[in-house]
DNA sequence: GTTCCTGCAAAATTTTTGCATCAGT
DNA sequence: ACTGATGCAAAAATTTTGCAGGAAC
């Protein structure tokens, strides 16, 4: 686990607390999950791997813990096209990537591109729309269906 | 309706036909009301339309006709952070254009950006990624929420 | 002790599939 | 006529909500 990935999972049990919320166990297990992820999970993925862990926790409850931690803008909601959201940790300092989706095997992989941030944020001015987010999705075959 | 979206109903006949497709009455349906819009509509929505103007088409047939569009690539499916899908027409020579949704009242609006094309475009090449589409859906306040 | 958090079950929502029938070629 | 397309209903998949019991403060 890198030092940023274990900072997040501090910070987003602080920000939480400071947040006047309780620290349960079952919303505690999804982010000690996360802090470990470099890439995007669904919600069923994170429930399977907390049952697998041995952990009896209820899916509805990683539902509200994902949904109270991309309120608290720690966790990024994505969508791909499959019809089924991912979530992945938000880091401090404005690092984050960008997504490749494979049309054919699905598979998805992470991206970081410097120009294309530029455009972003030059983007945000010209526009008069307060931009609090974005993001990227790039569809396509990955070099194993290719 | 512009001409360039009066092409777009030709054009989708046409390469549907060219595909094998039979011409049935709910997927001209479909189309002939994709045709008409500026952005993107729900599959419910195209339903309801199609209901009100007195077509006893069923869901399963917008379902599979979208299907079908999007295979062809003359539709692009777009999923917005709400759970459900939405659906526009691709137009043919690469204008299209992005998203802005407000995170307070949900409305959704169209933008283009020729530096961000750019970006996108550059990008493709970089990663050993054959890039077919993207997307880009950038989120915040809009003019009337803020 | 109060209030939030949790797990289970049930419900709601969106999308897909089965199937008999109809329509296009 | 053959085969794809369609409408209805049922099913599947994902996400949300109700509720009673337990845990955090």
């Amino acid at each position: 686990m890198s030092i940023a990935q274990a900072g997040w999972r501090e910070h987003a049990l602080e920000t939480l607390r400071d947040g006047g919320h309780r620290s349960g166990g079952a919303r505690t297990a999804v982010i000690d999950l996360l802090a470990q992820q470099d890439c995007c999970l669904t919600a069923q993925e994170i429930f399977d791997r907390l049952r697998a862990d041995g952990r009896s926790v209820g899916i509805a409850s990683v539902y509200r813990a994902l949904e109270t931690l991309t309120a608290a803008k720690l966790v990024q909601r994505l969508e791909m096209g499959e019809g089924i959201a991912r979530y992945e940790p938000v880091h401090a300092g404005g690092e984050h990537h960008h997504h490749l989706v494979c049309d054919e095997c699905g598979k998805v992989q992470a991206f970081e591109d410097d120009a294309l941030e530029d455009a972003l944020g030059r983007l945000g001015e010209r526009l008069g729309f307060e931009v609090g987010g974005h993001d990227v999705v790039l569809r396509g075959s990955c070099a194993e269906c290719r």
